[in-house]
DNA sequence: GCGCCGCGCCAGATGTCCTTTCCGGCGATT
DNA sequence: AATCGCCGGAAAGGACATCTGGCGCGGCGC
């Protein structure tokens, strides 16, 4: 999933030039230069990360407006005017998550960017997408084109190994090994069983079949 | 409350010196120079947020090792070896939160340390809230649909864990863990009699099932 | 001291899941 | 097309996890 990070930056080219950058890494950008904007850009859109130009849009965002319903918990990053440290050390106090100094290095504020992302959406989701196949290893959910389907643990366990590296093709000694913990070979039996059933409960269309078994050497999910 | 930080820094000087500048700011200070200590330490004490001196400290810290049950997710801020960007972005990229470069300025470590924790306690509110389930570790009351709920000491921390990120699945070992403190597994039965427990105090309505079993892995809140 | 309560633990009952078995059918090879 | 090995699906027994009522202990208030 794209994150969306709302740029509020007075000055022309930095503003474009970070729209453009971020968007090339993978971010749903919006910009704006005027303070009003950013606001309600914020109550409007809700992004998942503000990069600031100004330290008073900081507190301004923080503390909230009357009859604005923003988030004000939203993870801020401060752009300093200078690189004078002590400017930093402000943004931070007035509830900035992080401030980087002018001129800046946009690698570090891309690294930055994704630090913060990665800490303020932990423990949201875990989620591994495979086709239509969604599972969360968080809640042990797992969804087939939004229809929950409910599996045991083995079976979860199952899933959650061929998911991990949807279409590449397991060995079931690899399966047994990695799933069941068994070393010997020869329980086949007792996988199959569970593909066959795992293949079962995610058929939720007539012609669902994600479990697909490659003759002669094991499964593999998705065609 | 004082939050407890990690110092792990192998330089005998700027290790005291911080250690003395963080004890004067409020925080409970423990510190290491010698990795394998940090490690113990970070699983023994659960330090609130870690100081890192060396980079690859960080990548244990996250990966976790076999048998050690830190918390994988805590706070961690890298002071790099130079003041390269370079050396800030690996930090980042290897799941620091922060990097602050050599020398630092004391002021803005700080204010990075406070920002940190503002961050990653801003869930560790005074209401906790999942679902119909209202949780008050102030008052240490629960409501379930505005109904109270009393509770024992034990069972108000079960609940407390499980409303703290609800749908997810805890194992029973890290509930034993994290709600007793037992370090061994195989007292299940004792987690097991304080989930039924549970279960039937905050059943208000004939259907409330809110504490969910999760066969052959723990428990959850709410389904 | 006495009663009450919470806690940890136990054991029987209950329920769920895993494994195995059987059989029919398909794929590959000749 | 025949044969052999492999696989899918269903069903059943056994294995295992869980629920729950109850018991003894220890702390606390009276």
């Amino acid at each position: 999933m794209q994150s969306a990070v709302l740029v509020a930056e007075p000055e022309p080219e930095t503003r474009e030039y970070l729209g453009r950058q971020l968007r090339v890494d993978g971010f749903d950008v919006l910009d704006t230069a005027r303070r009003s904007e950013a606001l309600e850009l914020a109550e409007r859109v809700r992004p998942d990360l503000v990069l600031l130009g100004e330290l008073d849009l900081c507190q301004r965002l923080r503390r909230g407006e009357p009859g604005r319903t923003w988030d004000r918990n939203v993870p801020v990053i401060l752009l300093a005017p200078t690189s004078d440290p002590d400017e930093r050390v402000r943004a931070l106090e007035r509830g900035a998550d992080d401030a980087v100094g002018r001129p800046f290095a946009y690698e570090e504020l891309l690294a930055r960017i994704r630090a913060l992302l990665r800490r303020s959406t932990a423990s949201a989701t875990e989620l591994v997408v495979a086709g239509d196949i969604v599972v969360d290893r968080r809640t042990r959910r797992v969804a087939v084109r939004d229809a929950l389907v409910a599996l045991s643990a083995r079976e979860f366990e199952l899933l959650l190994r061929l998911a991990s590296e949807p279409y590449r093709v397991f060995t079931k000694e690899e399966l047994l090994r990695e799933v069941w913990g068994y070393r010997a070979v020869g329980r086949t039996r007792t996988l199959e069983s569970h593909a066959s059933r795992l293949r079962k409960k995610l058929r939720v269309g007539p012609d669902d079949d994600f479990v697909v078994n490659v003759w002669g050497v094991g499964y593999r999910l998705l065609e």
